[in-house]
DNA sequence: ACTGTATTTCCAGAAATATCGAAATAACGA
DNA sequence: TCGTTATTTCGATATTTCTGGAAATACAGT
């Protein structure tokens, strides 16, 4: 696995995240799994002005979380795994060493968790 | 390990780490370990303003992602490893499942990842 | 009590974000 | 080309965030 180095990267797709609105959005993606939704579907199953779901749509697009497929008339959204797979790496080596392995740093090695 | 079910308090945690600055906080404290560091220690590592980084140590501590602890006139500040830990599991559950294992969702699991 | 050090709180301004309706664009089928 | 469906872009507003200087607070030592 590719370890993301890049602070800003994993800033940005933390923030998109973090917000309740977005990460409902991503959650619903991934719950889809592989054929994923069309845009009107989440909007939807959520209930957001179409307008509004665009917006936050394109901020987890712009992030790397989301992938989008066109077919016919409407947009198929999925849940980028690659993007949220480097983002845990990067916190794991952050953070906790006990959850994935990474090549040791400089620094002093983290606290185990728990 | 305890799973996260708070959606909110996922996404606070996810927009406390979401900026550059407070990313860069957390990692410093992170790399610092055990005997955390001071809030001076950490002014004069990322030469920010004062308040400023009393501002985003507000944050991060809300978010429960910092703990503090006073010894004398300083502020020593830690990672909070553990909810830490409950971040990394929720996204986890929501996206890898081949990170940690988790209680099978109702819904249709989500692909493995890579 | 007074002084110095460490840190936060208050304030204010600039910038970014969230929301949604209305209008615009894209693609399909007749 | 026209009409319909799907989605985005535009525009506007309310709210939040980020930043840092100045003042306030907390603690220790004298």
């Amino acid at each position: 696995m590719q370890v993301m180095t890049d602070l800003d990267t994993a800033a940005a797709r933390l923030e998109a995240l973090g917000n309740p609105t977005r990460l409902t959005i991503y959650r619903t993606l991934v719950r889809a799994g592989d054929p994923g939704l069309a845009v009107g579907q989440v909007q939807e199953r959520l209930g957001l002005a179409a307008s509004t779901l665009s917006h936050h749509l394109h901020r987890l697009l712009i992030a790397g979380l989301v992938t989008r497929e066109r077919s016919g008339t409407t947009l198929i959204c999925r849940a980028n795994y690659h993007a949220m797979h480097e983002l845990v790496g990067y916190l794991a080596d952050e953070c906790c060493k006990d959850v994935e392995l990474s090549q040791p740093s400089a620094d002093q090695p983290s606290a185990a968790c728990r």
